[in-house]
DNA sequence: ACCCGGAACTAATGCGCATTAGCAGTGGGG
DNA sequence: CCCCACTGCTAATGCGCATTAGTTCCGGGT
């Protein structure tokens, strides 16, 4: 049974038989006028009005599913994530990333679908709450842990998704990423453009592409020996990151240090305690280097060296991605490049004792 | 022409047919199974499970498009703003709105559609461009200065239409706002109660109902007379409200200093100027209070008395509204209360000299 | 007078599904 | 022995649109 409120939102939706009747044509005609008639079927130029005239009073709108239906597309990105679409708790970072994708889609005449999808933990699992998306003529897809199958399904069939984050594993999918590798070599070139011939890189145990990628760059800027023993991974910054940890790389000669940026900021945090602790101070004592943004709540403490990661860019060639997807184009460019930030913790090593 | 994308995404997607024709029944059938015979038409249970199974084999996924075209709904709603979508300016009071939405939103079974109308200024005016939003079930708009004609227009055929923040004008038109009275009437009760008799409201010169409405529970709450001149209105704060402005003020007997939250915050920011200039402290020498959230990045200074708007209520207080348009029913309360805030800036007056 | 070709449309069809009307079979009551 | 109610299913239809295959009208050529 159709629902009540669904027949009241239909009643004064004209459909295009409305159209035509006012406009005094057939509604192939006005398919064809709205449509841009692409099959090159000659209109003459008053009855193309007549109809634009008639569309207009009406206010007619195509309806997009009977639209997909016929096998067209709707002009509609979808945006679908596997957290909750506004999540609360990483909002300085994900707006940003929206504001570029809104942009970008209606720069290129595209309206933005957001599924509601996994927001509601009980119907996140339901099979088929991916299937959605076909509503859209494309998706985006945002998260970490990604359901493989369902996405797996659509890729196969040929929908166009993209994924915002780097994503190897399942073939065929397209993505955009941030290239952490050459920001974060960027930022150890430039510790060792300082002077600095030991530098620790501090990245929390999680093996997502973000956090590998920045190592990857880490390490193919060092250039001397002592990569080996260069990064130091730890569950729990806080209790490992200490002033005595720290005053112990500086006797072995470590001369600045790098922390990795997550939501959580934990190792930069531990890595300004530990400074705090140990009365030191940067960039006198030694240097610091973030790779990433510092958060929000630190932004009164000095301006960190490192980088900024372009999240509206990123957005916007997600949303690039996307529709040459659609177009059959070959994919783009898929990653988006940060903007290094000298920032205010990093000089010269100090000198010599 | 069909695009590639469309035609490929189409291939080797199981449809009813081809379950039918595995389990031996027809479409039908299979419709009624998978939907869940809500008609309540016999069924054999031995029926039900070959196709069930048969589904399962094939790796049945409804197509979204064709149920929404066949149950004429699309379960989505749309958010219609006549700024960009996603501000940049007012991103920390825009997101926890858009948070509230969506989650209000997921928990009923509704996807989002953003319309990036007005986002790309040469499309704004673009008449009609409102009419897109018809693609949706239903529509909140977001804005002050909407364009009258369109969305009467909308309303008059019965469109399902929520605007956020109270608006009278248009009738007919739904809306929900944020209790202001209320919020605002409680503040200037709580500056009574601390002892103060003259309070005073700094507001900046615009004719917004959250202006006014502020206004008019500052008034209701004031109790003693002199209300005449309780409230003053300036377009320019920063240069009308001075540490010379106030001291007369305090010279009248004046103790407490009200003022209205805007997007730029210019009142309070003038208030805590002149304040600071005049050699006094709050709540010593007079006592504050802000009729709104502080704007962030005054977050370091002394927690304002006054109220919190709740964002991600009100969001969630407009899908409500719109969903209880679809369905017919008669319409909620359309005011969300704010949470009082005693803050740090409101004490009892100084005793007189 | 007849045919032909282009201009300007329209009728008909199908997309995948939900829904409604209806049809065969079966057993029981009158 | 006929009618009826009931079980268990299917044919047909329509949602709103895009597309394909026509159809009608008209002026020129022969």
């Amino acid at each position: 049974m159709t629902g009540k409120g669904a027949s009241r939102a239909r009643r004064g939706r004209p459909r295009q038989a409305e159209v035509a009747r006012l406009a005094g044509v057939s509604q192939t005609t006005v398919s064809l006028v709205l449509g841009g008639n692409k099959q090159g079927i000659t209109l003459h130029e008053d009855t193309r009005r007549r109809v634009l005239a008639a569309a207009r009073e009406l206010g007619y709108v195509p309806d997009p599913a009977a639209r997909r239906l016929a096998a067209a597309r709707n002009n509609l990105l979808g945006v679908f994530s596997f957290t909750a679409t506004f999540p609360t708790a990483v909002e300085h970072s994900y707006y940003p990333f929206l504001v570029g994708v809104e942009q970008e889609a209606a720069a290129r005449g595209y309206d933005l679908v957001l599924f509601t999808g996994s927001s509601s933990g009980s119907q996140a699992a339901a099979p088929g709450a991916l299937e959605r998306v076909r509503l859209a003529d494309g998706c985006l897809f945002l998260g970490r842990h990604l359901p493989a199958d369902g996405l797996r399904r659509l890729v196969e069939h040929g929908y166009p998704a993209v994924h915002v984050g780097r994503h190897e594993e399942l073939a065929g999918l397209a993505w955009v990423g941030v290239d952490y590798v050459a920001a974060s070599f960027e930022v150890v070139r430039h510790l060792e453009g300082l002077g600095h011939r030991r530098v620790v890189l501090v990245r929390e145990d999680d093996e997502a592409p973000a956090s590998t990628d920045r190592e990857r760059g880490f390490r193919s800027g060092l250039a001397g020996p002592g990569a080996g023993d260069a990064v130091v991974r730890t569950a729990d910054p806080a209790s490992d990151i200490t002033p005595g940890w720290l005053r112990a790389r500086l006797a072995e000669g470590v001369t600045a240090f790098v922390a990795e940026e997550t939501d959580t900021g934990a190792a930069w945090r531990a890595l300004l305690a530990a400074v705090d602790g140990a009365g030191l101070s940067a960039p006198d004592d030694l240097s610091l280097a973030l790779l990433g943004s510092p958060p929000a709540d630190l932004a009164a403490r000095p301006e960190p060296a490192g980088f900024d990661i372009p999240r509206a860019a990123l957005g916007a060639a997600a949303i690039r991605m996307l529709t040459a997807l659609l177009a059959g184009e070959t994919a783009d460019e898929p990653l988006v490049a940060c903007a290094f930030r000298p920032g205010t913790t990093a000089g010269p090593p100090p000198a010599a004792p």
